[in-house]
DNA sequence: CTGAAAGCGCTTACAG
DNA sequence: CTGAAAGCGCTTACAG
């Protein structure tokens, strides 16, 4: 209720329980050595006081510092608001995981070179550190790609990389459960589009899904269609505009990510193709406005929960912990395929 | 390169800079006492062996923190996963904030009464803390708003309650641009959907400039109209499915939020009611995923920046700084209204 | 302008 | 099981 000019401290605690200072901090610490009356006690007169330990003094202390470092990644220039929903709920999953594993986080959205920071386990903030965000701002990543090389205990989602502490959706188990809910649905000429070249690895693997599942079905496939354009979904509604000029019969596309299906639905509209009556559409990512488009998108969606816990066990583990980390992925059925 | 065995101090800094440990620990903190000669010495010798200050110590030894705890309250029972993207953007707009204000951020979802914690300053882990998140945590709000009892330096957004550091939009201005906006699109009888008693207060400051921006434009303003449900969405469908029942010939409804509206703009379509031709819609919030019905959705936004920015300085300020903060909104013209 | 010394509030060997 | 003491790595009076 009212505000003491002085800081309490353990010692204040020790007064009131009659104890000395160590025991008060073995008992409120947990320390088996100590009995459960005396901690009882000291719980108690703490209790009274209001006294919280210094975690500031503790971490010194002991050197540990129970805390997990969230670096955030947007674009250049942008900021906070050019993180999309995806990473924050990706964060939000970070967040939540950490705390159930005893750890707190620190947060930090990075889009400029000249704030790119990411000694905090050095700086004896942090245990650990969790890198994710956009894979187009490749200056950040080639950053915490180098620092890495001093820092063991890191764990990326999201990274045009590859190594030691990636963390990433299962793409293939993903696309083959987008294309054979296609196949499934009856459409026979199924495009992919979104880039496979070396920046993004996850769309490659997504495309290398989509052409064993088509192969297994005895359908063909095609190779992946692109368009430039400044937002993912320009880029979505690009391919398709080029995948429909392609006169190839498609009648379905399986899109490397949401923000790009999302602009492939615009496209399919003008196109006076209706979805999914003549024309399907899955995406990846499990966007939630995936959930407004006209029609609503069918999506394939990774756990979100495992993907927070598999970053902070991966983090926490560090590299020698060197196992491929996937992330399990299901369908979310809407309303783009038929 | 190298993992070192042994931390770095900044003795290690003095030793090879030929100077005394606080000689090294004035040059990094950038103490006004220091010759431009030995400062970059300092400097230079810290950076070649890849010192950093351990800020554990630094802050004990200060009392300070630099840090800034942001609280985001989910739905109790479901954690991360129910945090609207609204308050993710708001939580990334305070971190913003708060990195240009020379402070980092501690963040943690809380939802679980179980959980509940606000003694970050106590633990002399943050400076001050931001609250924020779902008004319909009802618990977790009561909570926050206890502990302000022993804490100052606190701020917050989307509580349901009221007092110094609570933080919102121009809710007023904002029923404002949006009313005249369908005004100006010649719709005549304008309803207001979201409940008006005292759990929302900033949807009651919403519905009262509805009322006044109608009033001043000679037109009628009629009681808000809700309707119970699970979600919002499903919320905002039932309350325009009652308005049309009411047959008091609406043409139009100002949604007291975007989650609503999107519910509204699904009845609607039910009702075949054609947007923007037959009835105007417009939200509050800026929601992305507005972006994406069908029609788009045009809204009221806060500017996230400024509140990111307010919510920080308030916080900082503590409860003595005891003015109203408002942050302004404008108008995100979709395609809802005509 | 710089150095030697104290001390922030804890945890953790070391004794008993 | 508990206490007295040392010490984590800094910042900051206090001197000079």
């Amino acid at each position: 209720m009212s505000r003491d000019e002085r800081r309490l401290t353990s010692f204040d605690v020790a007064a009131k329980a009659g104890v000395s200072q160590s025991t008060v901090s073995r008992a409120l610490s947990g320390s088996p050595t100590i009995t459960e009356a005396t901690r009882t006690r000291v719980i108690e007169a703490a209790r009274e006081l209001g006294y919280v330990v210094d975690e500031r003094a503790a971490r010194l202390r002991s050197g540990k510092s129970k805390t997990i470092a969230v670096v955030v990644i947007g674009r250049a220039g942008q900021g906070a608001a050019s993180v999309n929903p995806f990473y924050y709920s990706l964060l939000g999953s970070v967040c939540t995981a950490a705390a159930q594993r005893g750890y707190q986080a620190l947060v930090s959205i990075q889009s400029e070179p000249e704030h790119f920071f990411g000694q905090f386990i050095e700086r004896g903030q942090a245990d650990a550190v969790v890198v994710l965000g956009t894979a187009t701002n490749r200056e950040a990543w080639r950053y915490f790609d180098d620092y890495r090389e001093t820092q063991a205990r890191m764990a990326f989602w999201g990274s045009p990389f590859d190594g030691p502490g990636y963390v990433r959706s299962d793409n293939k188990a993903g696309a083959r459960l987008a294309v054979e809910r296609l196949v499934q649905g009856g459409y026979k000429r199924i495009g992919f589009i979104g880039e496979t070249d070396g920046a993004q690895r996850q769309f490659r693997e997504r495309y290398e899904g989509y052409c064993e599942t088509l192969e297994a079905a005895g359908l063909p496939c095609f190779d992946a269609v692109t368009a430039s354009g400044e937002t993912r979904e320009a880029q979505g509604a690009g391919a398709v505009k080029a995948l429909l000029a392609q006169k190839t019969g498609y009648d379905a596309v399986f899109s490397a990510c949401d923000a790009m299906a999302l602009g492939a639905l615009t496209a399919l509209r003008e196109a006076d193709k209706s979805v999914p009556g003549d024309f399907g559409v899955i995406g990846f990512d499990g966007l939630g406005v995936g959930a407004h488009s006209s029609p609503p998108l069918t999506t394939i969606e990774p756990d979100f929960a495992e993907a927070g816990l598999n970053l902070v066990e991966a983090a926490l583990g560090g590299a020698d912990e060197d196992r491929d980390r996937r992330v399990s992925v299901h369908l979310v059925e809407r309303a783009s395929a038929r």
